[in-house]
DNA sequence: TCTGGGGTCCTAGGACCC
DNA sequence: TCTGGGGTCCTAGGACCC
């Protein structure tokens, strides 16, 4: 036996994939240790849908997006627990979930609330090990539980996670590329094609009327054929798979290219004042977000809709205002987005959810003024200044703290959202009273 | 009665031009 | 009594993701 056998290959592309198991729920259940082995659902805003099933309500049959009053018989005889989505509790979790992950390789990329792509690519340990360390730790120090699935790219990457999930026996870990070629067929022959990372339900039901229906079948099939018929993406997902990278690591986050804010509301709104207010209040939002990546926005769709289940009734007008220049400006967005309302806006209807989209946006390359500058040089710093400072009180003492008069106080068109836990993580106020509650 | 929200990318087809 | 053809740009809508 040669020297080069015991050298580790070098170059050799390994990508972990590592997703928080039932996520929400997980997160709920770190502080409420007692709901360990009850049936939860977390339940989307308004309480309208089911997004995060624990196991035990997995068992029982509940579907991902299912609407929760069509559950009621089902939670009412196995005692399911809704929970509200607490998205601040959620999102300061995730970064401490991301931070703790980001140690374990100079190459993250974050792809979602739950969910991180790491680069181990040429890591001397063996993978597993490696993997088992950082399920391990983030157990401990978080109280999450994880899977990892670790591939040659980040398709495979996917896939070895859904095995990870799959299999009790993998114990969470599935490094894809270290198990042998004979168990590894016997994966791809039981899967099915919509377990593939870019393959949904549609390409699902087409690729089965061409008799492919396995994970292994699809690696099989003809790229050229597979290009006539459907789009380059499936191209790529199949190169992926057969271990041809065609999707980097994004390390570094790109900045929104649009930026949406809607809602639906807690009851029918009639009004156009109360339209306005809702409107003003997601304009808001999405310029804040839009500041925060120092971007302007050029265009901003209005829409509003009636319940869209009701479909004889339905109705959903919706107007594109374009700025006179790209702006961040709070103010001269919700004046664009009043007016575009008053264009769509018919009395006598039954609305049930409005919303923004921010878009055409590109770079703020209007000069950086320090806060509380001395001298304005240009108009548009004045604006900059303002909205800075805006941005800094919110953030500072509380969403919400100042806002335009247009968002008004009321707010009766706002979400129920009447199961929600505290906050935990960032409210010490809401942690104090649910301990004061429950005594 | 009740049925989420926020993103990305690709493509077909129309508009327009020469 | 016969109505080109090819290129580019733009956008709406579809498909996917979590």
């Amino acid at each position: 036996m040669g020297p080069s056998q015991s050298i580790k290959n070098l170059n050799t592309p390994r990508i972990a994939l590592i997703d928080c198991n039932n996520f929400y729920v997980s997160c709920e259940r770190v502080f409420r240790p007692d709901l360990t082995h009850t049936p939860i659902v977390v339940l989307s805003n308004n309480d309208g849908c089911v997004v995060s099933r624990s196991a035990e309500a997995k068992k029982l049959g509940v579907k991902m997006g299912q609407p929760w009053f069509q559950l009621a018989p089902l939670a009412q005889k196995h005692h399911i627990l809704p929970l509200s989505s607490n998205y601040t509790l959620y999102a300061d979790m995730s970064n401490r979930v991301m931070k703790t992950l980001s140690t374990y390789s100079p190459k993250q990329e974050v792809y979602s609330i739950d969910e991180c792509f790491l680069d181990l690519s040429d890591f001397a340990m063996p993978l597993d090990s490696y993997a088992k360390m950082i399920r391990q730790t983030i157990l401990q120090n978080l109280g999450l539980p994880v899977c990892i699935g670790i591939g040659s790219t980040k398709t495979r990457a996917k896939l070895a996670n859904f095995f990870a999930k799959q299999h009790p026996l993998l114990e969470g870990i599935c490094d894809l590329e270290s198990i042998d070629t004979q168990l590894q067929a016997y994966f791809f022959n039981q899967t099915q094609v919509n377990e593939i990372w870019g393959i949904g339900a549609k390409i699902t039901e087409k690729l089965a009327t061409k008799g492919i229906k396995t994970v292994w079948q699809f690696m099989q099939a003809c790229p050229n054929w597979l290009r006539k018929n459907f789009s380059i993406i499936l191209v790529k997902t199949q190169a992926e798979l057969n271990h041809i990278s065609c999707l980097g690591l994004n390390d570094i986050k790109a900045n929104n290219k649009q930026i949406i804010a809607s809602r639906s509301f807690g009851a029918p709104v009639y009004t156009k004042q109360a339209l306005s207010e809702a409107i003003s209040s997601y304009v808001a939002r999405a310029a804040e977000k839009l500041r925060q990546q120092n971007s302007v926005a050029k265009i901003i769709y209005v829409y509003i809709q009636t319940n869209r289940f009701n479909q004889a009734s339905y109705h959903a007008p919706g107007v594109f205002l374009t700025l006179i220049e790209p702006t961040q400006d709070t103010r001269l967005l919700t004046l664009s987005a009043l007016q575009g309302l008053e264009q769509i806006y018919q009395p006598g209807l039954a609305y049930k959810k409005a919303g923004i989209t921010l878009s055409e946006i590109t770079p703020n390359t209007q000069k950086q003024h320090a806060l509380f500058a001395p001298k304005s040089t240009f108009d548009n710093s004045k604006s900059q200044i303002l909205m800075q400072t805006i941005d800094q009180i919110n953030q500072s003492i509380g969403k919400g703290s100042i806002h335009l008069l247009s968002e008004g106080f009321d707010k009766s068109w706002q979400m129920q959202s009447n199961q929600r836990s505290p906050r935990y993580t960032t409210h010490l106020s809401e942690v104090a009273k649910a301990y004061t509650d429950s005594n």
